[in-house]
DNA sequence: AAAGCACGCAACCGCATTGAA
DNA sequence: GTTCAATGCGGTTGCGTGCTT
């Protein structure tokens, strides 16, 4: 077992770190910054490697580094990211601010790991590693929405979503309209990427009242609607059903049937869709179970247009660029590929 | 009081990835 | 396109500390 090539060239210490060595790198790093770790202790007057002064910068000199316990919340949290992401603890650290990757991995295998045991599977694990699976329907589909939506703090940041192109934003109400049969549609202009991007829930006034239709048939009430909206500039549409009220805000997401290519007759999909990557965008914070299952199912559907548009033309990119996103109202969250 | 043990944490190691030449 | 150094990351080690016997 080898030191690193930068450690051998020079004359390292190793083991802990000594007071003097710490403020010799808080100082410069202060001063300089850092970027070139390897030739950093030389600069320094560190006999240390680069790695050795990188690590220690970022594990525990860093100024914006929490100091103390994992309060409650950073524990569920953990928990619940780890189930998603697994031991990816980079990207799980970043979600918690002030906190390494190093002292979240120590935390999870020193304390979270030996509570959980062998039978303690987390649902949204269990749940979101066989969300392909046929067989697993019901309550256990359920209980994996129930644990992400209990967690509120539940936010992945946008470089998870390899294939989300920018953040999306709630429609203002501008962006719905109603057809010449009264149905609310939504516009849909801004399909200018490979991505059939759909729209994020949108939250309307609290002052639009309307009723979850249990029935999941479209609710919503059109004479309720933004009757002065111009919708002079609309260019393309997806229907929007169904919408339900949680509190005072109102969710709408975007109807399965409303989608491009669908036939509405065979309830099937028209095979040549342009788009092969769909992101769904749904509010963690205020969706329910029941929308969210809804939502599951249209990524289903989804998956399947995917699977058929992919083999349609062998230019496009396979499955794996489908994802299903769920967003809160402060940064987005991929649950992962949809793919299998 | 001393030895043994368990645990938490800091640091190291090797591999993967990135980016410049 | 290839090479190689730098950097990033996750798994692992080992030291220090506190508890138990």
């Amino acid at each position: 077992m080898g030191h690193h090539s930068c450690c051998n060239k020079q004359k390292v210490k190793r083991g802990l770190w000594s007071p003097e060595e710490d403020e010799k790198l808080f100082s410069y790093v202060t001063n300089h910054g850092h970027g070139r770790w390897s030739s950093l202790p030389q600069l320094a007057g560190l006999e240390r490697c680069g790695k050795s002064c990188r690590l220690r910068w970022i594990n525990y000199l860093r100024p914006d580094l929490k100091r103390g316990s994992f309060s409650p919340q950073e524990a569920s949290l953990i928990i619940q990211l780890h189930n998603i992401l697994g031991n990816r603890w980079a990207q799980i650290a970043k979600h918690l601010p002030g906190r390494t990757d190093n002292e979240v991995k120590n935390f999870w295998n020193s304390r979270i790991k030996k509570n959980l045991g062998p039978h303690e599977v987390i649902p949204a694990l269990a749940s979101f590693s066989n969300i392909h699976n046929p067989s697993i329907t019901g309550s256990d589909q359920e209980s994996f929405f129930t644990t992400l939506i209990t967690n509120p703090n539940l936010s992945l940041h946008q470089q998870e979503q390899p294939y989300l192109p920018s953040l999306t934003t709630p429609l203002p109400l501008s962006s719905f309209y109603h057809d010449d049969h009264n149905t609310l549609k939504l516009d849909y202009t801004n399909n200018t990427s490979n991505f059939l991007h759909f729209p994020s829930l949108v939250q309307l006034p609290s002052n639009y009242s309307s009723s979850y239709d249990s029935s999941g048939s479209l609710g919503y009430q059109p004479h309720q609607f933004d009757p002065n909206h111009q919708h002079s500039q609309v260019l393309n549409s997806i229907e929007v059903a169904p919408n339900f009220n949680i509190g005072n805000e109102l969710i709408m997401v975007p109807s399965m049937a409303s989608l491009p290519g669908y036939d509405h007759e065979n309830l099937s999909v028209v095979p040549d869709m342009p788009q092969f990557c769909v992101n769904i965008d749904v509010s963690v914070k205020l969706i329910g179970v029941r929308s969210l299952m809804q939502s599951y199912h249209r990524c289903q559907y989804l998956h399947h247009r995917c699977l058929r548009t992919s083999a349609a033309s062998s230019s496009l990119s396979p499955l794996q660029n489908s994802h299903l996103f769920i967003t809160n109202p402060n940064v987005h969250s991929s649950l992962g590929s949809l793919s299998s």
